[in-house]
DNA sequence: GGAAATTGTGGGAAATTATGGGAAATTTTT
DNA sequence: AAAAATTTCCCATAATTTCCCACAATTTCC
């Protein structure tokens, strides 16, 4: 199955509902049982990933080690924004008031593809993200890429 | 296999749609499945590689770290622009709107085999850059193909 | 404490917008 | 001139968005 892939503008509705483009959808197996795991993301975007992709990453924090205090603060700020949504028949997820708010999400949403999962950003944020300094993207490719 | 060659110089229509030169077209394997995946390449032109192509590749950055931030970088710039688009009955692609825009296409495009994929730039801008310092073809061949 | 009101949430229909497909005309090539 | 490739144009389908309705949960008032 390919990864998620792709860019997408579209409009958040009154009640905090998203459709996620239809060529991501059809990037979901159907274990996935029709369902995204929203949590708060790196760099101040929503990911939402497949739930079956969030159940390998789940089953790697439960084996965390719950005496180690860098680990809890892990295990508990990483499940603490997580939440199950499933897609309604529209294609739609609603997004959580908290996950909103922690992204600056409000009336536009920029829905971005990468691989195993689906970031979900205020678009403003995400320019300003590409500005930031090392975002250029030649120099991460011979960086990241090199062979 | 051989791989592609050539240029041409075809129109866009209104919808965004390309129609690929039969002598492209033809250099594609079955395996691509009539397949191209189109993406934002280097020097702001449009990279189009057939599907069996860019499986290779993907798997590539399938296998980067997420948790770490340019890894992440990479990958989200990579696969945000990234887009399947199959080959019509007419020999056509569409191009989408973001794509289009970064890479200034309107209504004429040239497009440039080379190699494992297709280029598709404004023609303009590929003047532009072929009059760049660095790019003067011999020098290049002496440096690049010393033996 | 219970009923009614209010608010929040979810589902879905219909309108709008975007996307895709194909026929026919045109251009290019042989 | 004939054949093939490309382009334009029109039509059909699908995706997204807005709007409305129904239900559930919570709150307020009697």
């Amino acid at each position: 199955m390919p990864g998620f892939k792709g860019q997408s503008t579209n409009s958040v509705d009154d009640k905090g509902r998203v459709a996620i483009p239809k060529r991501m959808r059809s990037c979901m197996r159907s274990e996935a049982n029709n369902t995204l795991v929203i949590t708060r993301g790196f760099e101040k975007c929503i990911f939402a990933y497949p739930l079956d992709e969030w159940t390998t990453i789940e089953d790697h924090v439960k084996s965390l080690n719950p005496y180690d205090r860098k680990h809890r603060a892990f295990t508990r700020q990483f499940m603490m924004w997580a939440e199950e949504v499933s897609i309604d028949s529209k294609g739609r997820i609603s997004l959580s008031r908290p996950l909103l708010e922690y992204a600056g999400i409000q009336h536009t949403t920029l829905l971005l593809g990468s691989q195993t999962y689906i970031e979900i950003w205020n678009p403003d944020r995400f320019d300003d993200y590409l500005n930031e300094e090392d975002m250029d993207y030649e120099s991460l490719a011979a960086e990241v890429m090199a062979q």
